[in-house]
DNA sequence: GCCAACGTTGGC
DNA sequence: GCCAACGTTGGC
């Protein structure tokens, strides 16, 4: 079981959206990174991860679980680019934002903090668990 | 809306 | 294979 992280601006893809979209879960589309697409391909069936609001909220207000394995991103020709389905499990009561991970020295090495541009990221397991446990999740999903 | 950080592209 | 130019992301 691995932990991960995706960005989406709410304005093109909120968490409202994701809920919406029930337990069959989407195509987490759009990624044109390689890193980051290399993070999905090593995804596997029921990781969890955060949903992050990137823009405007800047904080991890859900839980989503990978509920298809990596394959052809369906929004464009290119062959390179592929994505995993994810759905939403549950919502982060107190949505844990930006700052309060800056301000925690437990999450410093987190990759929101370090690597902020890249919109698929891998989350410890330490992590994981502080970034619960601050949201008014415990004991933390697995 | 600005701009810094950083990834990608393409000429050489 | 280097690196300058360019485009995009995302915090502020």
């Amino acid at each position: 079981m691995a932990f991960w992280l995706f960005k989406s601006e709410p304005d093109s893809w909120s968490w409202d959206n994701q809920k919406a979209a029930g337990n069959k879960g989407t195509e987490w589309t759009g990624v044109r990174n390689y890193q980051a697409r290399n993070n999905m391909r090593a995804m596997k069936i029921g990781d969890k991860g955060f949903f992050y609001h990137s823009n405007e909220g800047l904080d991890v207000v859900g839980i989503v679980e990978v509920c298809a394995l990596a394959h052809h991103d369906s929004s464009t020709e290119d062959p390179r680019w592929e994505c995993v389905d994810i759905r939403a499990v549950k919502d982060v009561p107190n949505s844990v934002t930006l700052k309060d991970v800056k301000a925690n020295p437990k999450l410093e090495k987190m990759a929101l903090v370090t690597s902020m541009r890249l919109s698929v990221q891998p989350v410890q397991p330490d992590e994981w668990k502080e970034v619960c446990r601050m949201g008014g999740l415990v004991p933390a999903p697995e």
